[in-house]
DNA sequence: TCATAATAGTTGCTATTGCAACTATTTGTC
DNA sequence: GACAAATAGTTGCAATAGCAACTATTATGA
């Protein structure tokens, strides 16, 4: 029993914390389990394959995609192996600097993305659209950026 | 080169999760690095022992830890030797059913607790006061609070 | 220019986690 | 009361990710 009077453990930016990780980790944990079960694509490869749908160029570094996903270096090579693996991505030598390595969507990893993205957007608007008006859905976006 | 006029990539509603998880996973691992190098606590035992802390009895069962931070159970098992191990919670038969399992926070589990938690409020002051107002701080929390 | 530092990526190793199968106990139903 | 179903927790196994050490290339600067 060590409930007292002034508890730090009930700061509102500890409540804060706690509700951000938890909201996402069960937002995460669903969508996850969608798509490997919907179209067999984990949560990761994804995100990864968002990050370079949205990129204007078409491909990210190798560097760019662990900054974009949040991962070590080490852990997106290893991520990247599996999905060129799959066929979804491939390597391409970039030619400004020998060191670096474009990662590029293959045509099926395309149509695998489009795929999982009607999923991922159907889930997201039932969950979403639930719970929040279009105006907090706003509201909510800006405050993150912010915090970010 | 990907861009079409209508991309579906840029929903709203995917920019949002995006932006929710990106967030979470800076924060994360922002704090997660700190607890681990100031106080060696990984982010999931402060999670688990702030769980806790804030539980009026005092504990709570294998299960009802796998939720609070969302794992599966038979990960939480392993969390949860681990901790034992550390001499930082520990196992308790509970006395209403023979299969549950009460976990309790140790002597030495609430004193490694209070030192994590003075960096992990201070680092959360930090980063939350230096972005966001107190009642940015509030209306994000009620948001989240509605959307899990 | 040449040495040094910084950067990009990979690899070996280890730690953590999830899933599915399993045991033990409790609950529900007839 | 007895059997089926549900629930609590653990374990084997495999997958994923991080860290630190390493190679290769590029940038810096004396």
């Amino acid at each position: 029993m060590v409930s007292e009077e002034f508890c730090p453990s009930k700061d509102p930016r500890v409540l804060l914390f706690a509700q951000l990780s938890d909201t996402n980790a069960r937002l995460e944990r669903q969508l996850d389990g969608e798509l490997r079960s919907r179209v067999e694509l984990p949560l990761p490869w994804f995100e990864t394959l968002l990050r370079l749908r949205q990129s204007p160029e078409g491909h990210l570094t190798m560097s760019e995609i662990a900054d974009a996903i949040v991962h070590s270096t080490g852990g997106t090579t290893r991520l990247i192996d599996r999905m060129v693996e799959e066929g979804l991505v491939e390597r391409q030598a970039c030619p400004k600097d020998r060191r670096a390595i474009h990662v590029a969507i293959t045509e099926s990893g395309n149509t695998r993305f489009d795929e999982a993205l009607g999923v991922h957007v159907a889930l997201l608007a039932e969950l979403f659209d639930r719970t929040l008006s279009v105006e907090e859905q706003a509201q909510l976006e800006s405050l993150l950026r912010k915090l970010r």
